[in-house]
DNA sequence: TCTATTGATTAGAGCGCTCTAAGCTTGTAG
DNA sequence: CTACAAGCTTAGAGCGCTCTAATCAATAGA
C-alpha cells in the first residue's frame, strides 16, 4: 500500500541503503544522489516508517505518557509543553489515562511500556511506588506531581510550599494578621501547601488556621459556612488561603452569599491560576504554577537520561509566583 | 535488554511460534503448553514489543489524534471519551498538537502518519481540506468538530444550530420577545450556531439580533458594552445567546458592573457547559455538547472503517441539550 | 605504473514479531 | 498394520527499516 524505502531506492535507481542515509540525513552522500532519493520520495508520497525504523535502530522516539486527568486543565497545559518540546525534539508521544483508579493506572502504564518507549512520564500517578520503580528498570520515568525516593525515577513539582508562603507573605504585607487556609485534604500537592502555610504563618508570628476541606467549589464554600460558625464577625479571618482556584471561588461565593464583601471585608487567594481565575468576573488572586515549563522540563529530565547524560536522579522544584488580580485588598 | 520472545520460548522450552499463539492467545494451543508460556512469560517479566508486533502483522493498534488545543476543556474531554474507547478495545493513542497553525499541524499529521496508525481522528484541524483527503487515502480520518465532503472521512459535529434553537426556545418559553446572539466570529461551530439563532428566532415570529463577537470573556463583555450603547434601556434584548460559556461570563460581569441583574433584568445563556458554568458562583445556564460521547462515537467510526464494516463516510451530527440553571429566569 | 587513501555506495544480516505451510503425534477405522 | 484425519507444534520467510562491513571509483602519492 504505502511506499516502501525499496519502491524510493527502485525508482531513484539506488540501493535501499542509500535511501536510508538520505532520509537520516547522513553525511558523505553525493549532492547528485541525495536530490535524486529526494525527488523520487516526494513523488511516491513516501515517508519512513516509523516503527520500523525503531525496530531496527533499537531506539524508540516514542514517549509514553500516562495523566492522571486530561480534563484536569493543569495536567493539559503540562502536556502541551510536553508536546511542544518533544515535538521540537522529533519525539512523539504516546498518551493514556488510568482514570486515577490504580488497577487501571496500571494496566496503561504496561501498554505505554509495551511501545518499548525511549522512556515514559507519568503525572500524577495513582499507581504504587514499587509499579513506578518496575516501569523505571525498563527505561527512564519521570514524575510530574509526585514525589519518589527511587535513583532511576526523575520528579518534576511545583514547590508547594513556597507557594503558600507567598501567599500568605502577600497577604501580611497588604495588614492581615488573621488568616485561613482552607486545605486540600489528601489531593495531590495539598500537604505541601498545608505545611508551606504553617511555617509561614509561623515565621510571621501568626497563629496558622487551618480547615479542612478540598479542592472543589463546594467545599470552598462548606469550608466558609464552618468558618463563619466558628468565629464572631469580629474575630473572623480576614485573609484567606485556598487550595485551590475552585476551592476559592466556592470561598468567594459563600462569602458574598453572607453579606462579606471580597475584597473589602475578606481577602481571598487561589492556587494554580486556572483560566477561572483570570475570568474578569473572578480576577481571582492566585499563585501560579508554571504548568507547560513543567512539562517541558520533564522532557528535558528524560532527554539526558536517554543521551546518558545524567544517571543520577534530578528533582526539580519549581518555584510559583504570585498572580495579583482583584480578590485581595489592604486591611 | 528485555526479554523477548525467544527468550520465553527457551525458558518454556517451547518454539517462537508457539509463544506467539499463546500472547494472542489463539486457539488449539493445549493447556500444558499454555501454562508453561505464560509462566515463563511471568517469570521474565515478558511483553510483547507492540511495534514488533504491528510490523510483522502488517496492521497496527495505534490510533494518531492531532488536537486543535489540549487546553481548551472541549478537545481534553473528547479526548477522554476517546481513549476509554480505544484502551477498551485495545488501541493505543498518540498525540499531537498544531498550535492551531496550518502549517504546524501538517507537520503534526505527518509525524502521526508515519507511524502508520489504524486511523487518524482529528479535532478541530485547521489543516486545508487537500491534506486531510490526502490523509484519508492512507488511512481512514475522522473529524471532530469540523465538515468534510470527502467519501473517505467520517464527522463527528455536535449540532450547533440545534444548539442555538434550544437556547432560544428555553428563553421564548420564559417570556422574552427580544432576544440577542453574541456570535463567535470565526471560531469553529460559530457560524452553525449563528444560523441556528437566527432560524429559531424568525420561526418564533421574532427579530433576531445578532452581535459580533467572539469567544472570550473580555469578547462578551465588548459586546454587552454595544448593545447598552445602542439600546435604550426599555428595548435592551431581555434574553442573550452567547457563542459560548466564557463569552457568557464576560457578558453577565458588564451587565452587572452596569447595574443590571442577571437574570432579574436579563437572562444569560451560555454553549458547551464548561466546567465554569456549573460553578456555583456563576451557575450558568448553558448548551450541552455530549464530549466524551463524541470522542467514543468518533472512535466507533474508526472502528467500523479499520474492520471495513463500512466504506460510505458516517457524518454524526450530536444532538445537544439544555442545562438549567440560574442565570434565566421568567421575564 | 602501482598502491594507498579517501569518499561514496551497497550487500546482507538482523531487530522482534506474525503467519503460512509443513511436520509430528495421536487416535481411530479399515 | 496401514491410512487418514485431527490436533499441536514448529521451521522459516518476511514486515520495513538500520548498520556494519565490504566494495567500488577516483584521486593522490611514490
Amino acid at each position: 500500500m504505502k511506499p516502501t524505502m525499496e519502491d524510493v531506492a527502485a525508482r531513484a535507481g539506488v540501493s535501499r541503503a542509500l535511501v536510508s542515509l538520505v532520509m537520516r540525513n547522513a553525511p558523505n552522500v553525493s549532492a547528485l544522489r541525495r536530490e535524486a532519493v529526494l525527488k523520487a520520495a516526494e513523488e511516491l508520497g513516501y515517508s519512513p516508517h516509523v516503527m520500523a525504523r525503531s525496530l531496527a535502530s533499537r531506539t524508540s522516539t516514542v514517549l509514553g505518557v500516562m495523566v492522571n486527568d486530561l480534563r484536569n486543565a493543569f495536567f493539559a497545559d503540562v502536556v502541551e509543553g510536553l508536546d511542544a518540546a518533544a515535538q521540537a525534539a522529533g519525539f512523539d508521544l504516546i498518551l493514556n489515562t488510568g482514570g486515577r483508579v490504580p488497577s487501571r493506572e496500571s494496566t496503561a502504564l504496561r501498554s505505554l511500556l509495551s511501545f518499548r518507549p525511549a522512556g515514559v512520564i507519568l503525572l500524577s500517578p495513582v499507581v504504587p511506588a514499587s509499579a513506578i520503580e518496575a516501569a523505571a528498570r525498563q527505561c527512564p520515568v519521570v514524575l510530574v506531581s509526585r514525589t519518589s525516593r527511587a535513583a532511576g525515577v526523575d520528579t518534576v513539582n511545583d514547590d508547594g510550599e513556597a507557594g503558600s508562603a507567598l501567599a500568605v507573605e502577600h497577604l501580611v504585607g497588604l495588614g492581615h494578621r488573621r488568616i485561613a487556609h482552607l486545605d486540600g485534604g489528601g489531593a495531590a500537592g495539598a500537604a505541601a501547601r498545608r505545611r508551606g502555610f504553617r511555617r509561614a504563618m509561623t515565621a510571621q508570628g501568626l497563629e496558622p488556621i487551618v480547615v479542612r476541606s478540598e479542592h472543589t467549589d463546594t467545599a470552598g464554600e462548606k469550608a466558609v459556612l464552618e468558618l463563619l460558625s466558628t468565629y464572631d464577625r469580629a474575630d473572623l479571618p480576614t485573609g484567606l488561603v485556598a487550595g485551590n482556584d475552585f476551592n476559592a471561588v466556592g470561598a468567594i461565593s459563600a462569602l458574598e452569599d453572607n453579606g462579606l464583601r471580597v475584597p473589602g471585608d475578606v481577602s481571598v487567594v487561589g492556587y494554580d491560576n486556572t483560566s477561572l481565575a483570570s475570568l474578569r468576573h473572578v480576577s481571582l488572586t492566585t499563585v501560579d504554577q508554571p504548568r507547560t515549563e513543567m512539562g517541558r522540563l520533564a522532557f528535558e529530565a528524560l532527554l539526558e537520561r536517554v543521551r546518558g547524560e545524567r544517571t543520577t536522579p534530578a528533582r526539580h522544584l519549581l518555584h510559583p509566583s504570585l498572580v495579583v488580580r482583584s480578590t485581595t485588598a489592604r486591611r
